[in-house]
DNA sequence: GATGAATGAGTATTCATTCAT
DNA sequence: TATGAATGAATACTCATTCAT
């Protein structure tokens, strides 16, 4: 079976790489229409390759599908902490964590979807999310125990989930938006927007926090 | 075919009320695995009734759905600008709407999941959102434009984003953080508590924009 | 059950006639569309009432669809019979056999059809058609024995396929000639250019046969 | 998918050759019962093999309906052609065509309910049967311009219907006639005399056709 | 690595028919 | 007479998966 490493684009001379080409179908497509919205053999066809070779490859659907969202967690925690990691008052690490959260996921809406999708689904592989969100949760934890309490309504668990909606949702709803406002929301401007908008926020808060 | 109010609970003598089992049937499982996660067996099954008699009371799959989605709509809907209305400062109705949305949320959690699933997806079903999005957005907005701008980063577009985030992903997570917290984020006490910090943080939102 | 002459128009004050509706409904889809073509479903719909009412009026589709053909036949039948009857010349009464089966034909093409249809399959039912038109061929057997030979090349009973062949068929491929020769087959016009091709060929053959 | 060649019988070593079992299947089948009363689980019975193996194989219903019809068709009218070609009076080519005709429709008697039943419908694959018919019929019409007016009772159209309709409806009729007569038509006998019969009366017709 | 063929269970949906009211 | 509800078998078609080559 094909390992992680070999996903990434061989670089060796021409070689068919089918499992990337492979991968990067199901990557596409699940993030559109979810684990039980995509069939084999669209994610054959879509790679350009024979539906057997999926199975040669990844296994079974639900390895594939694991392997499509591991890769995302790994990436997405790497991010956030690449981000935190460096100089800085905790506030400016704070900002930065933020960002790169925003850039994340403006960079992955596709993960942003698929994530609020298989959160929000009762489908078994929650096991998948929890395994991979875990590590991310509790070390965000610790960042933010420097500027808020263990427990209580402004405890770090009400932060952490309060902070991650207003980055992630804004994502996810894009489609939607973009029919409410009649204005395409993942422009550079409309993004520049919101980040200011998280800023000013995220500010407010902290002040507020200090001052009690 | 079966009207709405037939979906309501048949209270004329021991009638078998086959149309409300199928309803309530696909409501849990449309909520629960999204629309191509549930099949009409499913529903038929857990209803306890015929296959064919799911399309001879709802047509097909796709009615059905709609139907499930557009009763929750018409509920969300209702439940807020129930709660607007009434005396009170703007502060005070706009902490009814958010506790209204809060509650709304809190009894219908597979209401929550199934949005938010469905808004992230690329299924077609999305006009039906906007549809009944639509309307719920628009009102919101007039309500938020006295207290905030039209435009940027501090405008009612982005609040609007925020607050249904902060409120809507709550409940979606909440299978996820149950495990991340080891506790059960459904309980009476763990609802209070995040219904506090959603208040300590509108109030501290509105302040800021009150001195600016 | 329904008898056949409650079929027939009901004249005594507004009465619904459910079971004529079916009827004509079943004629023409069954004409249109033969035997497993239609549904029960289709015919109610058409016919404008409840599906079980087909059910109570004529028993099952099986009879249904007997009824509609055996209507058929005998009309067909009594059509022909009638035009041999009378005076004149064996020729003349020929053409007057020939003309009425022309005519026949015009006016219920749906029949050429269905009857067409009905011959060419090897549905069960052809038994149906067995009882029906075998009086109809001894019949006209009958007729032309007084100008044809029992046996041979020229018997009666090729003449018999012959003539039958070159009038109906003109109906049943009525919708491909209309295609293949760009312009309506069935105007008055071209049945009447029809009706004199038809002439001319049975005088030549009936001639040819005098010769002989 | 399967392509016509592989259709032939296969000749290399014990190959399965599943496909070409469906096609003979479907073939079988929708010659007697038509489009609409065969399901696909008959032919795939009949054939032996798995249901999915005939989507597999020829995509849909309606492709390996349209397969069936087309090899027909180019069958058909190359026998017609062939018989056309080479040497001889008008006279002698025209006989030559009948009587491939005969000879087809004889050999293949399932093609000829087939086509009648097809062409006798509304089903919409009518198309089907034009793009396929039109070819035949103006290579035809060619044909009999040397001996028939293009306009009139004795145009070359009347003619047309006039001789198909006598070829092709002795078959079609056969197993009615079988019934009539008590006599099977397809013996070689009772096939000789009605060629007997069309070829004395297309040189009746002929010779009345010069007279004039 | 790659492919075409094969399979059995599953998909949504329609069927003719029955029956209590 | 008429109807709405119910049913089990059938419809065309797709699914994930296996396997011999």
């Amino acid at each position: 079976m094909t390992t992680d490493r070999q996903l990434l684009k061989n670089k060796s001379k021409g070689k068919p790489d089918t499992a990337g080409k492979i991968y990067q179908a199901a990557d596409a497509l699940f993030c559109e229409a979810g684990y039980s919205g995509v069939s084999i053999r669209d994610i054959a066809q879509r790679a350009g390759v024979n539906k057997a070779l999926v199975f040669y490859h990844f296994g079974n659907k639900d390895e594939l599908f694991a392997k499509v969202l591991e890769r995302y967690y790994s990436a997405h925690i790497g991010a956030l902490s690449t981000a935190y990691e460096g100089e800085g008052s905790q506030n400016q690490r704070l900002h930065r964590v933020l960002d790169a959260y925003l850039d994340f996921m403006a960079q992955n809406i596709r993960y942003a979807r698929l994530i609020q999708r298989q959160v929000s689904s009762s489908e078994a592989d929650r096991v998948l999310i929890e395994r991979n969100l875990k590590p991310l949760f509790d070390w965000l934890q610790d960042v933010l125990l420097e500027v808020a309490p263990r427990t209580g309504p402004r405890s770090v668990r009400q932060f952490y989930v309060t902070f991650s909606a207003i980055v992630i949702n804004y994502f996810t709803y894009a489609p939607i938006l973009e029919v409410l406002w009649d204005e395409d929301p993942l422009t550079q401007s409309a993004l520049d927007e919101r980040r200011e908008h998280v800023h000013w926020l995220v500010d407010v808060l902290l002040e507020a926090m200090n001052r009690e």
